[in-house]
DNA sequence: GGTTTCACG
DNA sequence: ACGTACGTGAAACCA
């Protein structure tokens, strides 16, 4: 017989963060459960098990949890969004035949353990399957770990495991023992790390052999005294890192037989859940599901009335739901007295948009406003606006349809027969789903940044998608035509170098060629192969001519195919470029561009940078266009209320020198280029929540050396010290970091079980507020500047953001007064403990208006 | 549709 | 021993 163990909760974690959400249409999550039942089915393919054993933890670890949704803090247990699937996950998991093992004071490895056990010492075989390493120490001739990744599962046998740790399946728990585990609170011995300690156990193999030949031992002194000094802790770790293999469970294997007994409910709860894939997958489609229960949903009233405009005024609240598209409008429909009313008169649409004593509350009005704008209607009405309000309340989510926000609030939707009126199925429950919105933001003090931030700048977003940007579209088809000349040799060249023809811009090829035919040295894999990214080529410069060739070959090829093929197909008939800014799309309050990104046009290298001369401005106008410096240091250095780096602005000194004789202990005269350059690097690494070993290998030291860097840096900076320690433990505490503006990021990764996925959660709760805040910065200035360009009478129009910096396109004659009212009010958008500066330049072309 | 690469702040 | 800085979007390849 051959018994498969189920690592249940490993598995569930993996199948909850590894999928997105997925719910039904009550907004129950189903992703875990889906994601589970798709890992089991797999590994039972691959591993044909005789019968199937499914542990979980009694408990589940405690944390905090974020306030949202009525979710109050310090409710116990993991995410709600996953806690309110495990029980349903058993539930169907019972129904499929399986049987579910827990054990109370153990956890769900004990019961690995004990069950790999049982199965040795009956003459039975084990598979263990899990995504966790901890387990790798049950491996036997009779026991494998079915080991789930991110990449492709691994097997581990007694051999594999010698393969990849050099080491027998018992010595994993001696080598935990030495380098510890501050996750399971395995203390280990202390200056030891996975790199000694693997090296001492495969010379020595056991703990206590180490301690019985403390003398003999042939390592360095340092070593020695590590390991004398830790004694205790190495024993004590060898307890706590062995897996039980007694635990009072049922270890008859017999008992663990898979029978599925109730078909059709199974296919019910499948159905409840909406995995309809699952039902297919089972064979449980000739199953009768019964439906939800009709009668209980309200259906869509559409009213065959002309609109009662009167009545709906007296309200003031209008609720409203319209289609517009290029700015033409198809039709609109609003709620009123329970009934959805239907029209498509635009005269209609333009007196409620005009009218100042209504508030209308619909959603995408971007498009409205650009559709006013369109028509040179200045709204006068207030809004709210659906969406932006939902991005605000949580910026992770991935859209914000209709659907997912009344999923989310538990509203039910109208059910609704005619295709035609679907669309406006959900306008029927907006004065529940605004006003439910509405309320979160306002206890979350979000008003601000609701009213006065995000909604008038779908204004100014619409009026720039509107206006466009203008590029000379010959100089790009020149600019291409050379590119493409310059391609067509550099490929001739590197086939003639490879000795071979194959496609350059696969990556698969590409490694193929290198690694294999010509035998360069592999310096990094990816999942699927061999990296090929510039970093690898830049090392393998002087190994082989074609590399540089394959790296010029890439640069061109980029520039050809993203820049100059991409933007010619995506110039308007107005000969001017329209790229989309989506305000929902980030997780740190930056907008987007998108069809096309114009805000990664080349710059940083001068080839790319000639791009930028397509970009102009119309004849007779010029482009004015302001950045911020260091905008993020500054905002740093303001809410860490840190008085060097405070002090340093308000100075006007060069930061990044200063900050070069802080790290290196140099007086400022002293501090060389390279000094600074890496101080740079080191200044970019605080705000992005830095580590050491990353910083290293950024600016080319070691990663002891790259330590020593932040240690000074945030010895000098004191303040900034305390505000990494304070805003992780805040977040830790609220499950959420915000903004200056109150702009917030929930953070659900810090409370994750899996290493990586919190120290990316710390990152984000270091960075966020800094590149929020700085996004709220640039976002009032642009309503600002917007605003100042018509009451001043100028014709100068925003073109475009770069998340630091503003474009406007101004007659000629207006230029200076456009620099000048862009700089103050950029610089001016907020007040911080530290001067924010702007520098405004004025050039015909973007590349001439840089700097 | 996922992966890799590379452009920007 | 993991794999290693934050935030984006587009093009190309490949299964």
């Amino acid at each position: 017989m051959r018994l498969l163990v189920v690592d249940g909760n490993s598995i569930v974690n993996r199948a909850f963060y590894g999928i997105r959400p997925l719910t039904n249409k009550e907004g129950q999550f189903t992703h875990a459960i889906y994601g589970f039942l798709t890992m089991l089915r797999k590994i039972e393919n691959e591993e044909t098990p005789d019968a199937v054993a499914i542990a979980f933890d009694l408990k589940a670890p405690t944390f905090r949890h974020r306030v949202y949704d009525g979710y109050k803090a310090t409710r116990k247990g993991m995410p709600p969004e996953l806690a309110s699937q495990m029980p349903l996950l058993k539930e169907l998991l019972g129904l499929l035949g399986y049987t579910l093992v827990t054990c109370e004071g153990y956890e769900a490895d004990d019961i690995l353990g004990t069950l790999a056990a049982a199965c040795e010492n009956s003459g039975n075989a084990c598979v263990i399957a899990t995504g966790d390493r901890d387990s790798l120490q049950l491996v036997s001739d009779k026991t494998a770990v079915h080991l789930c990744t991110n990449r492709d599962d691994i097997l581990y046998t007694p051999e594999k495991i010698r393969e990849d740790y050099g080491v027998t399946p018992a010595e994993l728990i001696e080598i935990k023992a030495i380098q510890g585990d501050s996750s399971d609170n395995i203390p280990g011995v202390a200056g030891i790390g996975p790199k000694g300690a693997g090296d001492l156990i495969q010379r020595y193999h056991s703990v206590q052999y180490i301690y019985d030949h403390l003398d003999e031992l042939d390592v360095k002194p340092g070593v020695r005294k590590k390991l004398l000094a830790s004694k205790d802790n190495a024993f004590l770790s060898l307890m706590l890192g062995r897996i039980v293999r007694d635990a009072p469970i049922d270890t008859d294997i017999s008992h663990y037989l898979v029978e599925l007994q109730d078909r059709a409910a199974c296919a019910r709860m499948m159905a409840r859940l909406e995995l309809f894939s699952l039902i297919e997958k089972y064979n449980l489609g000739d199953m009768p599901v019964t439906e939800q229960p009709k009668a209980a949903a309200a259906v869509l009233e559409v009213a065959e009335e002309n609109i009662p405009f009167e009545k709906i005024k007296e309200n003031k609240d209008v609720w409203l739901s319209f289609d517009i598209s290029k700015n033409e409008l198809k039709s609109f429909a609003l709620l009123h007295d329970g009934k959805v009313w239907l029209s498509a008169d635009s005269k209609e649409f333009d007196a409620l948009i005009t009218d100042s004593s209504l508030t209308l509350h619909t959603r995408g009005i971007k498009s409205l406003f650009a559709y006013a704008d369109a028509k040179g209607i200045e709204t006068a009405c207030r809004f709210f606006d659906v969406e932006l309000a939902a991005y605000l309340l949580e910026p992770s989510s991935k859209d914000y349809t209709d659907d997912n926000l009344c999923a989310a609030n538990q509203i039910e939707l109208p059910v609704c027969e005619d295709e035609a009126h679907k669309p406006y199925r959900a306008l029927a429950v907006y004065d529940r789903l605004c006003a439910r919105l509405l309320g979160e933001i306002q206890a979350n003090e979000q008003e601000n940044l609701l009213f006065n931030i995000e909604i008038p700048l779908a204004k100014v977003l619409a009026k720039m998608e509107n206006i466009g940007f203008a590029v000379d579209r010959k100089g790009i088809a020149d600019y291409g035509e050379m590119l493409s000349a310059e391609i067509a040799q550099l490929e001739a060249e590197i086939y003639q170098s490879a000795g071979g023809r194959f496609n350059i811009n696969s990556p698969k090829q590409l490694g193929k060629v290198l690694f294999e035919d010509l035998g360069l040295p592999v310096k990094k894999k990816t999942k699927s192969g061999y990296s090929t990214n510039a970093e690898v080529l830049e090392s393998l410069r002087y190994e082989h001519p074609v590399v540089d060739m394959v790296l010029q070959y890439r640069t061109l090829a980029k520039l050809n195919s993203t820049y100059c093929e991409g933007l010619l197909k995506v110039i308007a008939d107005d000969g001017r470029i329209h790229s989309s800014f989506n305000q929902t799309e980030t997780r740190t309050g930056r907008i987007s561009s998108t069809e096309p990104n114009l805000q990664n046009i080349p710059v940083r290298t001068e080839l790319g940078r000639e791009m930028r001369k397509f970009f102009c401005a119309r004849d007779g106008w010029v482009l004015v266009d302001a950045d911020y410096s260091q905008i993020e240091l500054r905002v740093l250095a303001h809410i860490a209320h840190d008085q060097n780096m405070t002090e340093a602005f308000k100075n006007g000194d060069d930061i990044h020198a200063i900050t070069a004789s802080q790290v290196f202990n140099l007086p400022l005269e002293m501090v060389t280029p390279l000094m600074r350059s890496r101080a740079k690097a080191v200044n970019f690494g605080i705000v992005y929540g830095i580590g050491a070993f990353s910083l290293g290998k950024d600016i080319g030291v070691s990663t002891k050396e790259a330590s020593r860097y932040i240690q000074n840096y945030l010895s000098h900076y004191s303040g900034v010290d305390s505000y990494m320690t304070n805003v992780v433990e805040q977040a830790k505490r609220d499950g959420y970091v915000e903004t200056m503006f109150g702009r917030r990021r929930y953070l659900p990764e810090l409370s994750s079980g899996k290493h990586m996925m919190r120290a990316f959660g710390e990152r984000v709760a270091r960075n966020m507020p800094i590149q929020g805040t700085a996004a709220d910065i640039i976002k009032i200035a642009m309503v600002r500047v917007d605003e100042r360009l018509k009451k001043e009478g100028l014709q100068a129009r925003l073109v475009l953001q770069v998340h630091d910096e503003l474009i406007v396109e101004a007659p000629q004659s207006e230029s200076e007064q456009v620099a000048a009212l862009l700089q103050e009010e950029m610089e001016n958008a907020v007040s911080l403990d530290v001067p924010l500066t702007a520098d405004a330049a004025v050039g015909r072309t973007w590349y001439d208006a840089k700097g």
